[in-house]
DNA sequence: CATGAATGAGGGTTCATTCAT
DNA sequence: AATGAATGAACCCTCATTCAT
């Protein structure tokens, strides 16, 4: 049998699953439950409340996400490897979590000690970023008077924009998308 | 006394104040009718649910931002200068309208008619914008081998992180923010 | 231009065709008006309220079916033949005025007074039937002995049950209905 | 404690009482609830909607109801006896469940699906007392050259106008009611 | 007189949460 | 600890009625 921590953890995904489907309002806690293979009362013996367990699911997630683009940014690879791989993996875990995207809208549901700890979890994702961009410039990868933080507003926007348009609008899976071209528009700019 | 007209404008007005504010699912028909000023029963003399308010409110907004962004292309002004007006007015649009950035992401929310609906309605500002990079590149302003489609995902893409950022997280008022620079950054890459 | 009662008359028979059709509650005042050519608030110049619409459209109705019902009875036929044109004109009234039917169960909608003046315009209908019976006794087409009351329930319910089950059951339209062998029926017993 | 089919049996009688006493329309969930001693959505746990709930509560009483006319036509007594405790029993029945009455008409309120299902109901109903009446051709009780519909018609039809005249008119209570004078004249007819 | 835009009380239904087992 | 039956607050929507034009 799992222990308390493994279907703390399995409550979790599974609400990661039908929050991503559904959206906060129209996630029923009653289905979070049947996917995590557990009655209904028992989802509260582990979380609070609904809002609660979103909260854990999103904080849940955004580690997950954290720590991977970590390992990818640690990699020793040339920037713009290092982005085609951050923007693959960004796809593939937007795809499993559409809710992180919703999370910066659908966090003003949200107590206001919520979004403060949302804004803040998302800044250390630009700060990983950040990382990647300074340590390319001093490898000389990037130019040395670029400014970072607008570099990462660029490389960020991007990823996020292009991914939108490539699953959702025209169909694609993850697959299929090219990412190398759209990493090479943001290294050369448009002049 | 206003027209019909005026008063349906009004009413999706409200709408776009409460939806912003609260999302779909939280808005109350009650709270849109009462910032309109009239009675609960009167917006369903206007509109016929819940659902096709929030409808043709995107759409309403939309349509003013569609129009305006032609505006702002339609200037003869070199690319970078189109940009800083695109991005300024952007800005103060998503101020007032967080609802259209929510858009993206409520809309799976929705029925899937609403979904190609809405898709379609963004596809017509990623023409738009694809339009002025082809200007762009004709009158020499932007490099010939461009890839026009990756470009417009940088341009919104990058432009609306920076928003964001700036706004939510910075806490800065639109007026504050330097687009310039963004923009600088957009054009001429990383590299 | 109609004049005012003309217009009243207009209206009842309107309301008649929307109550037949779905019944009190589901028949909405404004197709009443729509079906009688006028604008929804005229429908309260004429009527007080729709619940009062709705009793003097019965009242309207019920005093159609007592005076032709006591055509019927006059005219001097032998009571067989009055019978089968009591059953033929009160099939034909029934088709056109569901509402009729319902309005001794319907009546429990309604406030005392308005039960009690539905049960004193039955017994109306009822007395004419006994008018008929007592006639028929003493012109020896009806045997002496035979309880003018229960033979009205026989005549009124019969008539009654072979219509529903002929129109709604069977489907069959008025005019093929043989109300003959069922007035045999009647007048034989089952004996 | 009582089971889950007990507790719907339940909310079926308490749906019976407040339809009966109010018709489908007036008739609030809220009510039926309060009358089985429970909370208005635990109504929705046994139910699918008000619809759905007065469908099965009038198939419940139906049932109910041919499985008693079942046993009365069944015990082997002279057709006259048959028909008194047929109409006993449909007197108290239909005191019980004013709906019944109601349903053949409240049913154009209803589905066409409805309409249909009901109608067989009542068919169900129609075929016992055939039967009836056949076996009472077959042992002499009744005369050979008999319409067995035409005469189930005579039955039913005037049981149900004795019933409503002597409850809704005249006021009486069931068993102040004389039954056999009234079946006499239904089987001996008028002549 | 006639109208129809405006109103808001009312009720069906959903679902987060509780709690007895 | 785990459950799921029970609950009732909350909210969308309908439509009889009113009243300004």
């Amino acid at each position: 049998m799992a222990t308390k921590e493994e279907k703390r953890i399995e409550i979790l995904k599974a609400a990661a699953r039908i929050f991503s489907a559904n959206g906060f309002e129209k996630a029923k806690v009653e289905d979070i439950a049947k996917v995590a293979g557990i009655g209904k009362g028992t989802v509260y013996e582990y979380f609070d409340s609904k809002k609660s367990l979103f909260k854990q699911m999103i904080s849940f997630g955004l580690d997950q996400y954290r720590l991977s683009i970590k390992e990818i940014i640690e990699e020793n690879l040339h920037i713009r490897a290092r982005l085609v791989e951050l923007a693959k993996y960004s796809a593939k875990y937007f795809n499993q979590h559409i809710d992180m995207i919703q999370m910066a809208t659908q966090c003003n549901l949200l107590s206001n000690e919520m979004k403060q700890w949302l804004i803040e979890e998302r800044l250390a994702v630009f700060e990983l970023i950040e990382q990647m961009i300074d340590e390319g410039i001093k490898k000389g990868e990037l130019r040395q008077n670029l400014n970072v933080e607008l570099a990462s507003f660029v490389i960020i926007g991007s990823i996020g924009e292009h991914f939108t348009k490539r699953v959702f609008f025209d169909g694609l899976n993850i697959e299929e998308i090219d990412f190398g071209e759209m990493v090479d528009v943001i290294l050369d700019g448009l002049v």
